[in-house]
DNA sequence: GATGAATGAGCGTTCATTCAT
DNA sequence: CATGAATGAACGCTCATTCAT
């Protein structure tokens, strides 16, 4: 369901042509929500801006939802890579070490484009196929978290993992979100450093 | 709840009518809200359910978005009535009972109204007004701890008061919520055994 | 049709009760009609002004045309009134005198309240019996100046006199409300002095 | 009137089918203002006669005080054209006959449509946008009378020519409309003669 | 395929007017 | 008589979607 990189090479030039429409709609959907909110962000307004006739923005994308959707398909498989591409690198690491690379990676994850990401989290209804969509990211982030925690199961003083998995992922990425998009409340890097410390402490015994 | 002391006689039983009326349209709009979402919970329609017309709603409430974030406030209201009547029963006691007060309270306050309460949380775009209706009960949920953990200061660990607060409320809160309402993942006991461990072990050293 | 200075005293306080109540409502009209103008003038709001309930100004006015054409004659008699003392005062003088009068007066009478005379003569449409109210300022000054022309018909180079006082009466008339109100053209001063001109030459002889 | 030379040869067949679409919305908005009067005239019921949605008439005008505006626009054009068609001809003519031509010319140009224009004069409000449009036909009248005094300076006794062109410009047109619609007063004929009459002598001496 | 004109249900809101109290 | 809560037709306008070209 994620379009991996080129692995189908047949007829290319028409893919080609297709996926650079696609594209130019994807972008313009992106900028649209960012400059006009969800709610304003009509489906006429965003061909426009695509320079692409509506009639051929609904030849590749059959409602506002599934556009909607595929953005947020998009946006997520952007964010999952940055977080990926951090959380890989301490794979072996001690859990302090892992702890502060999975929340930093969360934050880094935030800023890929954080207007956008906004939106989705505070405008997009969480509704049919859009809350599905929105609910990815959760569900890559907790399988990542799953493989290091698994190998590292005897250094952990919690009992239940996939309880753990849970409370880890959410509370990392709601205190992350506010983290990143609130301004009232503490500074980013006390946030950070705290939740290091509320993570590790639930997850580990002071070694 | 109406007509306590006779403190302003005049235009009682004015008030009266009018009070019912009031009512009946934010019972409507809560209804309305929970079977057919926000997106298609139109002032006609709330008006309709309410047996009440279109110009009656609006001689009390002067836009869609007033209307809903009265609602969003009398649910805060009730939502916190019951987390402070809990929370202030442990007010003395030691951090651990303190912080399982908490999760329950939030737990038992999430469940007043549980499918509005969610409405609010997925579908209400946090924009303009309603996102400060929204932010509310974070507000004095946050009064409320930060009132608990300054008399119990010398029991923490932390040292960051501010950041803790922010730590705990929405990280208890996000977790709750989805405790509540996600389906998939641990079941509802073992979360709060789970957050209560969580923040526990956070804001205080073992004993 | 006019209101005349008190001239039947029976019932004089239950009038004057009512007259007082009539006199704010007219009042509230006039201030909400220069304040929002004609379309945002609701007669709720004009209720809410005066100090008043909905339900009392339909007692006096059962409609918000009756309303509006209500002020409206008192509007014209107060301009009448400035109009008719100023112009009765040269009934003997001679036409260049006369027209001057007549020309300085139309002026006077536009400043009575000239925002909401202007409201008037740009705003409020045209129809029905508002149409006759409007008219009446007309019917009444072209009495006046026939009276004039008819007492002094051997000085005037004019043979239709009717004409003449069509002619004269909406051509002062178009002239003042564009000197007194429009800002571009000439100055109030200079345009005096031309209607003046224009008046005279057209009516008499140069003597 | 359309496709003169191919200038823009892009979108010809698509805009020949929106012009058609655009006429018939002022057709139908001139229809309806003229039937229903101004207020009544909505923006359903103007669609609805042109046999075009809601949604197209929104196309092409994005207000409802856009789409007056563009028929005030248009039908003071041809009043224009009128006026302009028949005082071009009496350019190098003395003052009388130009005079003569002018006040002609007015009354003809009223006849248009003489239905359409008393509701542009009697029924919208000279707010906003509307205000300019209907200003527009006095600004291009003043301009061809200003052509036609400064050719022929040496001939008036009128020294202020700003003031007289204002002068001449409004008394005619205020005359004339009221000559065209009020049915009370003098004979269309015997009004003519004496508006000619008036601005004669106004603006030159007797010869 | 691509185009963009066209659709029309439905939205939030206003306001002159009525009538039970 | 006065009150003001209640009414509801009607308004200007939006936007996801369709379909003839």
């Amino acid at each position: 369901m994620l379009q991996k990189p080129p692995l189908s090479p047949r007829k290319k030039p028409v893919q080609a042509r297709s996926q650079a429409t696609v594209d130019a709609i994807l972008e313009a959907t992106a900028r649209v929500l960012v400059d006009s909110g969800y709610d304003r962000a009509s489906t006429n307004r965003i061909a426009d801006r695509a320079g692409v006739s509506i009639g051929s923005l609904y030849q590749y994308f059959p409602s506002k939802e599934s556009l909607v959707g595929a953005l947020i398909d998009r946006h997520s498989d952007e964010m999952l890579a940055v977080f990926l591409r951090q959380v890989a690198a301490v794979k072996d690491a001690p859990i302090h070490e892992a702890v502060r690379a999975v929340v930093v990676a969360t934050v880094d994850s935030h800023l890929v484009e954080p207007k956008l990401h906004r939106i989705f989290e505070e405008q997009v209804p969480r509704i049919g196929k859009l809350a599905e969509s929105l609910e990815k990211l959760d569900t890559h982030a907790s399988s990542a978290v799953r493989a290091y925690l698994l190998a590292h199961a005897s250094e952990l003083r919690v009992k239940d993992l996939e309880t753990a998995i849970f409370v880890v992922v959410h509370a990392v990425e709601a205190l992350v979100h506010r983290a990143v998009f609130v301004q009232r409340g503490p500074t980013r890097d006390a946030l950070v450093e705290a939740i290091v410390d509320l993570v590790t402490r639930f997850l580990a015994e002071d070694q």
